[in-house]
DNA sequence: GCCGTTTTCGGCCCGACTGTTTTCAGTCG
């Protein structure tokens, strides 16, 4: 069982739970566990198997032990029987629903017997609901939107498009006089592939007219489709894409703390907060505070007590001892610790990228030739590229014959003549068939300076097989750079079934690399098995898989994601530079 | 249910906004 299920099963264990109306304390430590067991690197398969202490864990104690032992050696969880027993498990699903917790979500099972969205929207509809105490006009239609928005949902917002939504708006509030600075904090600052809504910070040091200005200018941007809520410090509004944006007012002496508290995550920011607790601090979005000798923390008003940090992020950390942890890592995993010990990892960055491994040209499905690309790459400052087209299998694409593949070797032969100032590889982006082997014959694999290979075609195999046709592309004595190893499309396709764990281990022991393909529609590795690939060592190319020239912008959104695995330049395949690169690729020879 | 620089019991992160309420519970982030 994967960790991700077993995160999944004790979550709903904590939904039900917190729907009989559990000790919330209880739920609480489910869901830390939650926490934990989803941010693992590692399988907790392999961690039991190596005889692991699992209640070293944050949040795992005796009891979140055994229950992981159990779902690993039966696949079931005797007590989440138990509770379903109870509360019946489809109850969870209600309290996905907007303005829909579990309070209410089980006054309207015990009262009305309802324990589906359908059931539910029938109730809304002939008045039940609304009769509810505690419901009323407002609460029932809107439950009947948020049970039409389940029922189109498409999952969160791929972080490109929520970028392209953004700009109107962004541009819209800026021309504000009031507004002194402007930030989109939340998941999107830190670089997250998808985001669910996005989060401004204002800064507006005016009056209370001019923070309800700049709210009627936000509320009143011509692509708002409706406004959730709007107050004097905080507006919510749904764009017509659908895009919910919150906005926060704030004055200069908070604008740090809030801009850190609402950039998240939440787990960081629940364990920086626990960190200033035992320092006699209290951190808000207000800044944070000292909590006066004997005072009781909880029953401070919101902003009192002695501010000692606010206005910038900076500040907020130093008053918890710590240096400025950068956006990408916040996501308490381990972050804290390393900030603590002054062993924040060196991220990579843009200027540190030295080439590009993995693009397309119109021998197969790109769409600018292989001499565009050479250039387009020198001017972006490059020292190399790799042109990888598709091999045969991959007929869709126009894939490459081996006399096509030759064919080729001239026409780069002629490039590099031409284009000077940068060199170029001649690779090539060989299919793994459904038995493992490649799709290319040895002696041309042999002529190539590098080879990637990749998984186009039977997504659908098991686990086991899917696990076992890539090890064997992995053990191929030419193969180089195993790329976007999952298959995911964000928000499209769910990534083939795959023990990424044994193909990491086997690309270390391989001398593979892996790639991280930077499409934004891909983010392929995601961040998690960045983390374990660096743990192992291996070389990780951040390639843009190009189709044409301007998709080699797509650099930026896949070293994004490679910070949220914490990699740096060291870590980087192509951050080497061309001699050591090229004693790479000979590593073999 | 977890945890320990107030340690094996008694705590557990913080605040805004809404809707339905006469003083606040529930939800959300």
């Amino acid at each position: 069982m994967e960790n991700i299920e077993i995160a999944d099963r004790l979550n709903e264990l904590a939904d039900l739970l917190e729907i009989k109306g559990a000790n919330p304390f209880r739920i609480r430590a489910y869901r830390n566990a939650v926490r934990t067991v989803g941010g693992l690197t590692r399988p907790l398969v392999h961690m039991v198997r190596d005889g692991e202490d699992l209640t070293e864990l944050p949040g795992i104690g005796k009891d979140m032990d055994s229950h992981i032992r159990e779902l690993l050696a039966t696949g079931e969880l005797e007590m989440l029987a138990e509770v379903t027993a109870e509360v019946p498990r489809e109850l969870a699903v209600l309290t996905r629903l907007d303005g829909v917790g579990p309070k209410k979500a089980r006054k309207i099972w015990k009262e009305l017997g309802i324990t589906t969205p359908e059931e539910l929207e029938v109730a809304v509809e002939d008045g039940r609901v609304e009769a509810l105490e505690g419901f009323g006009a407002r609460s029932a239609t809107k439950i009947l939107r948020s049970i039409e928005d389940l029922r189109k949902q498409q999952g969160r917002f791929l972080r490109l498009d929520a970028r392209q939504l953004l700009r109107g708006l962004l541009e819209h509030l800026e021309e504000a006089p009031e507004l002194e600075r402007l930030e989109v904090a939340g998941s999107y600052r830190r670089g997250k592939e998808t985001v669910g809504d996005l989060d401004l910070l204002a800064l507006c040091d005016g009056g209370e007219d001019d923070r309800q200005a700049l709210m009627d200018r936000f509320t009143g941007y011509s692509e708002v489709d409706r406004v959730e809520m709007s107050g004097a410090t905080r507006g919510s509004v749904v764009l017509r894409s659908g895009l919910p944006i919150d906005l926060r007012i704030l004055g200069r002496s908070d604008y740090g703390a809030a801009l850190h508290y609402f950039t998240g995550s939440k787990e960081h920011n629940v364990e920086l907060r626990k960190r200033a607790q035992r320092r006699g601090l209290k951190v808000s979005e207000y800044g944070v505070f000292r909590v006066p000798e004997g005072t009781d923390a909880d029953r401070m008003e919101p902003g009192e007590g002695e501010r000692v940090a606010g206005e910038t992020e900076e500040e907020v950390f130093a008053a918890v001892d710590l240096p400025w942890i950068p956006p990408a890592l916040r996501e308490n995993r381990g972050e804290i610790q390393a900030a603590e010990g002054g062993e924040l990892p060196e991220l990579v960055t843009v200027d540190r990228i030295r080439g590009d491994l993995h693009m397309h040209s119109t021998w197969s499905d790109g769409k600018a030739s292989i001499a565009e690309m050479a250039r387009a790459c020198r001017d972006r400052g490059y020292e190399y590229l790799a042109i990888t087209d598709h091999s045969q299998d991959v007929t869709i694409a126009n894939g490459l014959t081996p006399e096509r593949v030759r064919e080729q070797w001239d026409e780069i032969e002629r490039v590099r003549e031409e284009v000077d100032g940068i060199h170029l590889f001649r690779g090539c982006e060989v299919d793994i068939l459904k038995d493992g082997s490649l799709d290319l014959p040895d002696d041309v694999l042999e002529g190539l300076d590098i080879v990637l290979v990749a998984v186009h075609s039977h997504m659908g195999l098991s686990r086991d097989a899917q696990t076992e046709r890539v090890l064997a592309a992995i053990r191929h004595p030419l193969v180089d750079i195993l790329v976007h190893p999952t298959g995911r499309l964000l928000n499209r396709r769910e990534p083939y079934p795959i023990d990424i764990e044994a193909i990491l281990e086997a690309a270390g022991e391989h001398e593979v690399a892996v790639e991280l393909n930077a499409n934004p529609r891909r983010l392929d590795l995601h961040d998690r098995h960045l983390f374990r690939a660096r743990e192992l060592g291996l070389p990780i190319s951040v390639a843009t898989d190009a189709h044409r020239e301007s998709q080699l912008d797509f650099m930026e959104p896949g070293l994004e994601q490679a910070r949220r695995g914490w990699v740096g330049p060291d870590h980087v395949l192509n951050c080497r530079s061309l001699d050591d690169l090229t004693d790479w690729l000979d590593r073999r020879s």
